[in-house]
DNA sequence: GACATTAATCCATTATAGTAGACGGTCAAT
DNA sequence: ATTGACCGTCTACTATAATGGATTAATGTC
């Protein structure tokens, strides 16, 4: 639905609407698990009168109380907010996984499963010729992971260290550092990045 | 990091903390587009004012400013709040990857990770057409996986269902079961089996 | 130097998220 | 019938999210 953002006199019409679905979402997962609003407060810490607000779409839960709901639900918040995650028997079908995308360089992200049972996250990029991304250790704390080259060549800056991978090496990562993602060669290259969460 | 609800008197520490990752979070998003505040503000309908506190860890926004936010990033709040990232070595060679193969089928496993550092495991299976595996559920108690298609077609029974996986779908397993892997195709089919080993 | 532009943060205000306790309804036991 | 436990929602209040405009700092041009 288009927004006119009156300040900038333009339509911004890219907003995923929140509203639609995620009053539906929080109260289909706690009556799942069979519990009632004091019991999903007692183990969140969240009242059970804010749950309420949020499951009848009365209020907006703050990225903090999302947090709390999805903990106590044994989700991260990304898997709580996934629509996907409805989808009976765990199948992430190819055409209804995530896909990010930047027309400009070609660059894009698929985010092929945000585990619900189990702490996997698994996202295959696509890093065109010439291309490259990095990542701040900031945004990754408590994240164990690995990196799959499934095509072509995979130049991993980390700090002042490179590792060069080609199809099919795998790199199991370390502590969270400043780290750059590049395709410095001719072709396409493809990647899977395997994420396992883990609990502190 | 557990936190004491004192009203229930007891320790909840199951909360995904937002607020260790979110901001560095957007803020490499913004900054991965090249657009500065106003931009980012102007494309999401979220004051700019409030994107720098959110970057800064001075608010926490709302599930309705990250739509909006996630929206202008073109990406579903899901997405925006997964975690990807990176780090260090611990790299895997393509040719120093176990293999075992069984020469009359044609099937073979590839042990691409063992992680040494992180639960996880990585094994490419090449299933040749008309050949099938089974498993038994005692296999792998304790065991946490998901399974995705490389190429080809894998009808992977579980229990007394069968899902039909194509290429690029992915699936998360549930509680183990005896299971079978089947390609009933007329061509090669090979897929990943990630693990994440769990301590019971 | 002056001036213009752009970026990010500050500030005062409004809107609303979030809480603790109260309320009314339902159900089971006595 | 009464009572107690539990349920979800209401209410009044506090805390903070979110805004628009102002301010500050940096940069580039003349």
């Amino acid at each position: 639905m288009p927004i006119f953002n009156e300040k900038y006199g333009i339509l911004t019409n890219m907003e995923d609407d929140t509203t639609a679905w995620l009053p539906a979402r929080i109260r289909h997962e706690r009556e799942n698990r069979g519990w009632s609003l004091s019991q999903f407060a007692e183990k969140s810490g969240v009242s059970k009168a804010m749950i309420s607000k949020i499951e009848r779409g009365e209020a907006s839960p703050t990225a903090t109380v999302l947090g709390r709901l999805s903990g106590a639900l044994s989700l991260t918040v990304s898997a709580l907010l996934s629509r996907t995650a409805s989808v009976h028997h765990g199948v992430r079908r190819y055409a209804t996984q995530p896909l990010w995308s930047d027309p400009e360089t070609g660059y894009d992200r698929r985010q092929v499963l945000s585990g619900q049972k189990i702490p996997l996250e698994l996202v295959e990029v696509n890093l065109p010729a010439g291309q490259q991304v990095s990542m701040p250790a900031a945004a990754f704390t408590f994240i164990q992971q690995a990196i799959w080259v499934l095509e072509g060549t995979l130049l991993f800056h980390e700090g002042d260290r490179v590792h060069q991978l080609d199809q099919g090496d795998c790199l199991e990562l370390g502590p969270p550092q400043d780290c750059i993602f590049h395709n410095q060669g001719g072709e396409n290259c493809r990647y899977l990045v395997a994420v396992v969460r883990s609990t502190p």
